[in-house]
DNA sequence: ACGTCTTATGTCAGCGCTGTCAAGTCAGCG
DNA sequence: CGCTGACTTGACAGCGCTGACATAAGACGT
């Protein structure tokens, strides 16, 4: 009944196919050092041939690598997540790496978060992690990693960067842009949504934000509403800052949710956007073009992020001399809700 | 250096603790018949006091087995993918299963979807699929599913529900509630958007609609859009729906995403929702608070979708006689889009 | 010519578990 | 009372691979 139980080609045969050992198939595998030329070639053959491919449970069971890394993330209210997911699984699947998700909740304390991960790391062999935000610029829990020696990479850090691997994109300098872009545009009343103040990155494109407008437009006047990254204090903000005498020309929120938010509240108010009103935001998540107008925003690669931050664990051996801190380019996206004042 | 290497304890340890055999605690651990109450007490009290947890890799080594399942689902813009992994992780991070995404583009031809699941089969054991929409309804996904003997069970799907174990919720009733509330509100003018004619389940909610439409209140208007589920879709079938002379007091859009769509047409026209007309969705997903007013819509209790199906993949040797056709309930949400015309 | 180091390949045990088979125990029964 | 068959437990090989170690063949220095 399950004689036929999987065809698969086992590294033996790959060797007998060879006329080789099996431990040379091996190394040839693991890309090990002190193996010929001429061995590789065969061996290469023989496993294109058969398509071999190695058996995770086994490699696991035996060598010390468990081919499996976790990822830990808080799924609630993030659009980001799922194209984070599908990099850091484009990565991992590359390598044959398995990819477990952790999703935790953000606002629990550390306690809980570092039972939570204990329990983890006993279920199941681990090689690494990988910190999504909020959690990469959680110290308790990068504490907790390094005193036992479990190797993590984080996405998107604000804070010790040099502490670990890391990818990231330059959240003030993209923040600079759009205060550049919105200026060139004519704007020179702005209102600014703030994100949470617990992320790292809200503090970055609000500085960000704040110096370029300051280096380029002095004369600008600037009104800041505080904000959280939901859509609700989008709205919120937005009414704050349009319910006002005077409003801006022109607001920029701290991400693409927070915008949906505003330009709620412009549908609210009776505001048009970008006629009345011009709206930037930041992400370009999945949201950015569930509004309308499309919403101008910042793209971070964040797939590009998953997919590297999951690659920058596994190759720990292989990657040698590479800098260990990836900066990733972002990209203004124009859209539909920025208006030019200059006509 | 390696030498701490985990101090998970195996199940010799146990074995030696409990003072048996490393078979019978094998038995124990997996539910095996023929192990006496005696026996079992004992390697209950091993187990609990070690802390012991059985080694996945080991395990699937050794047996038939490979405790790891895979979801096959489309991430490209379905709102309840990330509520469908929540539910599938949930149940099998309870069962010690290992999860695999496969994320397939639903676009693609049979041919190329087949190719891709060989090579997803050869690449890693798998003792199971759970299809989401659409590839639930591929009968070529389950034609080759068959022929290999790979077990799989389906989250809503609409074809062939007999044909493996699966969940769903029913589409029909559920739109058809809708439609008894549109009408116990006043409404007799109804807009109806449509979703994709690929998914079974747009058809299904149409029909329902229709149909309770008719029964309850055969004098109504019906207009009919189509539609594929997207936002751009929503915004066109709101205009045409919107723009007419004549148009609806009420709009029921096939799922959330469209019907945000038609709120933005609504917000183009300058027509208020819900004072000019109202809106229902279909999901509850995100989507429904990240418009405003928020959205009246259903709620299909996704992530237990994906935990049934999960549950009901891993438990094949477990569950009896359980019925394998499993419908969960939906329920009316009632938020703000919706008005009475009654006052 | 001989030891020594580097390179290249092979042998073999064993990771932690389960499948198979064998070996017991004990009830019921002709 | 011996025998059948349903239970109950254990011994042991081996899943597919890698780590540790052994071995062998040049390269090099003295």
């Amino acid at each position: 009944m399950q004689s036929d139980h999987s065809q698969r080609p086992t590294l033996a045969d790959v060797a007998r196919k060879a006329g080789v050992s099996g431990k040379s198939v091996s190394r040839v595998v693991n890309g090990e050092a002190y193996v010929s030329a001429e061995l590789k070639a065969k061996v290469d053959a023989a496993i294109a041939e058969l398509g071999y491919v190695p058996d995770l449970a086994a490699r696991s069971l035996a060598g010390a690598r468990s081919f499996t890394i976790s990822l830990l993330l808080d799924t609630n209210g993030q659009d980001y997540v799922i194209q984070l997911l599908e990099g850091a699984y484009e990565a991992c699947k590359l390598n044959s790496y398995h990819l477990r998700i952790e999703n935790l909740d953000a606002t629990a304390s550390n306690e809980s978060l570092l039972e939570r991960l204990d329990e983890v790391m006993r279920h199941s062999r681990l090689d690494g992690f990988i910190l999504a935000p909020p959690f990469s610029d959680n110290t308790a829990i990068m504490d907790w990693l390094e005193e036992r020696q479990v190797r993590f990479t984080r996405v998107a850090p604000c804070i010790e960067r040099e502490r670990s691997p890391c990818v990231f994109v330059d959240d003030a300098a993209a923040a600079g842009e759009i205060a550049q872009y919105l200026v060139s545009k004519g704007h020179r009343r702005i209102g600014l949504v703030n994100g949470s103040p617990r992320h790292g990155a809200a503090i970055a494109r609000r500085t960000g934000f704040l110096d370029k407008i300051a280096e380029i437009a002095p004369d600008a006047e600037l009104v800041e509403a505080t904000g959280n990254f939901r859509f609700e204090d989008g709205i919120d903000a937005g009414k704050a800052l349009l319910g006002a005498g005077n409003p801006p020309t022109a607001i920029f929120a701290a991400n693409d949710r927070s915008a949906a938010g505003v330009m709620n509240a412009c549908a609210q108010l009776g505001i048009s956007v970008p006629d009345d009103v011009s709206l930037c935001g930041f992400d370009d998540s999945w949201l950015a073009k569930l509004v309308w107008p499309y919403l101008t925003t910042v793209r971070q690669p964040v797939s590009d992020l998953g997919r590297e931050a999951a690659r920058l664990l596994i190759e720990k051996d292989t990657g040698e001399g590479a800098p260990k801190q990836i900066m990733l380019g972002h990209s203004l996206i124009e859209r539909d809700s920025v208006r030019s004042l200059d006509q």
